[in-house]
DNA sequence: TTATAAGCGTAACAACTGTTACAAAGGGTG
DNA sequence: CACCCTTTGTAACAGTTGTTACGCTTATAA
């Protein structure tokens, strides 16, 4: 762990907080579709990404989801910190878009690095400061694009954190992600393809355009 | 000012911080209307509401706007802690909903703050946290709910950070904040009269469903 | 008073998105 | 191969939202 460690945040923290991290913190290899987090559950212990994505939905009380954004490598998720320091519950679920390795860090531990490291406490801040850009984006996207627009920007944000121009998933699995039905997307989807933009194949899309 | 800060802080900060703010804090009389924070604004100064309310809101590269939320009496913008911590270009645009006074901090006792005082560095990660669950709900309005439902919230929202049942504004100032058309909201608005929700003036309409 | 501009109501139509229904194709299993 | 289930394609229609156009009312100024 402690390579992994050093790799991925080595330039951003110092040595003895690195050392801390190796001593509490849990390492975990998490497989693609494993649910991390889920809408209401309270948050014991805050994940630090070392490789792979991680897919953060929002849904309303009629079960209805919606993708808000992927996080990657490098990452941690910011809601976790909120509720970890808050003590309330999720208002998202994280679900892993591709197997996935992690290092879990115990909700004790976090507050008391804020005080003792700035690095930390740097990190923090930052991280809020990237989710928020993200929530900005993922608004912007709902609000001033349109379906079609929205569904090419999914397939190519997929295909990026995926490392791979061939997204697997069926579309009913996008219609879901996005908060509309599978006709409309199959239907777009075609005008995509009729674009040169993709190719449609049996459960998978190659992304031309990236 | 002290008086102030006592009134809408005391309970959150030691005597100490509150008389660094004191000593530090820039007081202001902003009125309605005022814009505070243009996007892409670098922030040197973050603001303490002491009273009145602040309308937050996104644009974007058409100039399209729309609204994010409402910031009330003892938040602060998370956006420009961001910026602050960051050094980066405000994303959004802040405008005062009412006339509104508030407290000016400079960038560099914020930052020495936050390993100084344990309750600053709460405050700090609160309204982080308050933020973002704000920009949820913000989501949520655009993703899950219809226009007429969009509007009767907007609607609802704004008598709520202006205390009065009465707002005073035009169809086509609802329509830029919901990013839509003038036309669409007055239909909406009709529809709201016929069903006894609200009471349609001139420039002006009474909300009674509350 | 008349002129002018801003605000509002409404109709007609267009564009986009959502729904229902059904057919066809692909993949796996006995 | 026959069977079944999932996935995809497509048509037809409905609902919501956006656009254009025009007329009326109200406020304000000349």
């Amino acid at each position: 762990m402690l390579e992994q460690l050093k790799q991925h945040y080595g330039y951003l923290f110092e040595d003895e907080l690195i050392q801390e991290i190796n001593n509490v913190g849990t390492y975990k290899d998490i497989p693609e579709g494993f649910k991390l987090i889920e809408i209401g559950d309270y948050i014991k212990s805050m994940p630090l990404l070392v490789s792979g994505a991680i897919k953060i939905l929002r849904e309303d009380e009629d079960g209805d989801e919606l993708i808000l954004y992927f996080i990657e490598q490098g990452d941690t998720c910011a809601m976790t910190l909120s509720c970890c320091l808050g003590s309330s519950k999720s208002e998202i679920r994280a679900i892993a878009e591709t197997d996935t390795k992690l290092i879990m860090i115990p909700v004790a531990k976090m507050e008391e690095w804020l005080g003792k490291y700035k690095s930390w406490q740097q990190f923090v801040l930052q991280s809020y400061h990237n989710r928020m850009s993200e929530l900005l984006e993922a608004i912007d996207t709902i609000a001033f694009l349109k379906m079609d627009e929205r569904l090419f920007k999914y397939l190519k944000d997929k295909a990026m954190v995926n490392h791979n121009e061939v997204i697997h998933v069926t579309h009913q699995q996008i219609a879901r992600d996005l908060h509309t039905s599978r006709v409309v997307i199959s239907r777009l989807l075609k005008t995509l393809e009729i674009d040169g933009k993709i190719e449609l194949h049996r459960n998978n899309i190659k992304v031309l355009d990236l």
